[in-house]
DNA sequence: TATGAATGAGTCTTCATTCAT
DNA sequence: CATGAATGAAGACTCATTCAT
């Protein structure tokens, strides 16, 4: 019984360290670049190790991406759900939300986000928030008359070129993070807004 | 004389030819899928060949993307040089040629912004032009007070943004492509304009 | 008692699943493409429990293969045992007997007498009652006097010849199977009869 | 000069080198259980090279049975030409060549009757010096009226057969290997003769 | 200058087998 | 008795790179 459980818990245990050392090499050395040996190695098992918790390489990559889509959704929902707060903020928050959900994990967004040239489909839950943001400002008139899609990934794509531009491209003299982030958001806003 | 000249003009032209065909295989299959000896097959020489102009495959990419990005440099300085236009359609004008240019050469653009193996140093050269043309802009009035550094940056990033998400989530459902970059460049235009 | 009789049933079904599960998976897919963790998988038993059960992979093989050819021996035994049929149609029917059960198990067959990686062993009760039938017939005066060895080897390789024929160069156009076997029965009857 | 013909001279004897570790070892441990890296152990170099001279393991296995089909074929060609000998007689010397053939060249033979599960196609040329020499019996009424391919083929089996058996069930024992494959041949040659 | 044969380390993946539980 | 996690060695194959010629 106890023995049992610690068993799920080292099985749990192993499946994380994979995750967490494919994570970082991902990003570090970038996916095609990252070989199942090496990720074996990091963790000091046996390549043959790894195909015991995953399919293969492309497997560890999705699921990556799934933990991190369900993460970032979650905190969006409950941001759209917060009634007390006006629509346009509502979704300024969220856009705040999103940049700040990857520059604190570089590592997910980057795998998700950047180097996932295979298929974006989870993220299509989350943009489904976007879309929900930007309908309700939208009804509130609080921004111009437009196609609500198309205004969604205009701001999803002006979101994600601070935070992709910011971790990728970290050896350029940017100013000071926070300040870009938030002048960023001023022009999205403002370049929205209806007058 | 003559000879010592044939000799170099022979010398540029095999060098011409390797890089010409590298280039084509690198947008084509993209970087890691294409071998030295992919290169030496297409212009019929052996691989050893290669290894004396290029140091390594590393030395090919990086002697393209110095190339690219001087086409790039010359196309934004010749925006900011025509004088017919008011700043800041200028500005927009070449923004607009920066995301054309990444959508246009995927393959050297996620290369040097998003995976960005050897430093943006190619990229801080254009960068110099963003800020012209930002300085322009401000300087005639149309767009808001700020710090430049901190608008060009954030236009850089919204340009950015989309040209990213383009190439490398392009299996995302995205609405026809010349209409989200033009809807980009509406916000950002208007999220910088002076009111 | 009835404790140690249930556990030594049981004991016996899982190696008769294992042997079946076996069978099925080598004839199917023949014997080195199928992995131990196949059979396991087949069963819904962990891979180590085979080898409580058998030594290794090729043990497995053993095994079956003994069994098959007890039931070919089977065969041949009650054919030559048929008093009501003539010596040399039993000789007949022992090889056309000999010929289908090659081509119904052509896994096993081939591993028995084509790869013959653990001696012809088994096949050797079979020839015993090829001997018998040639001797039969021999005596009954049907077929020419000569050695009953040589004459059984003969016999034996023909039968082999069209066997292993049609189930190892399966690619090659041949007329139809069964008409070929008779055509190969006929020559080797007309081949021996004494006249 | 010289060197360039010492160069092609070595380079052949490379491919001769692998062709022939190839060959023995495809016949001592099967098809399957030979890996590249085990051929290029043997010769003494690294697995790459092998793929220097052959597309992939598959390749070797066609390229041996390439030439010894070609082999083959001239042995028969010339005997089926020889006019001074009656059709009968031909036929006979023609399955002889054949077994013989089979029994000096035990490695060849194995490999492209035996192991060779992905086509006959090149033996199609010998066989069809097998169909010749049946159809000149044929016309010549020394044997029996019947369709010739089918004849043909039950011959082919016959032969076969014996060859065959000889080669992997040597454990077995025969009676001396000249008796028997006469022996076969008297058998294959009354079974077919026209009365 | 240019070759191209050769390599060694690497790729992903599978497998028979063992062993602590 | 049965498990199943783990392994080490092997599978075919590719590639950047070197070096004698």
């Amino acid at each position: 019984m106890g023995v049992q459980e610690r068993r799920e818990r080292e099985k749990q245990g192993i499946r994380e360290e994979i995750l967490e050392a494919a994570r970082t090499l991902f990003v570090k050395e970038g996916y095609e670049n990252v070989s199942i040996r090496k990720i074996a190695e990091k963790i000091e098992y046996s390549p043959g190790t790894i195909y015991l918790y995953f399919q293969d390489k492309a497997d560890i990559l999705a699921q990556i991406s799934e933990e991190t889509f369900a993460r970032l959704e979650r905190k969006l929902v409950a941001i759209n759900q917060d009634a007390t707060v006006e629509p346009l903020d509502r979704l300024r928050r969220g856009l705040r939300a999103y940049i700040q959900f990857g520059l604190e994990n570089p590592n997910h967004y980057v795998i998700t986000f950047v180097q996932n040239s295979f298929q974006c489909s989870a993220g299509a839950r989350c943009f489904g928030e976007l879309l929900k943001g930007v309908g309700f400002a939208m009804e509130a008139g609080q921004i111009k008359e437009a196609d609500v899609v198309e205004i969604s990934q205009a701001l999803w794509a002006g979101s994600h070129g601070v935070t992709a531009l910011l971790i990728t491209c970290s050896g350029f003299p940017f100013v000071e993070h926070g300040r870009l982030v938030e002048q960023m958001l001023d022009i999205l806003m403002e370049g929205v807004r209806r007058r």
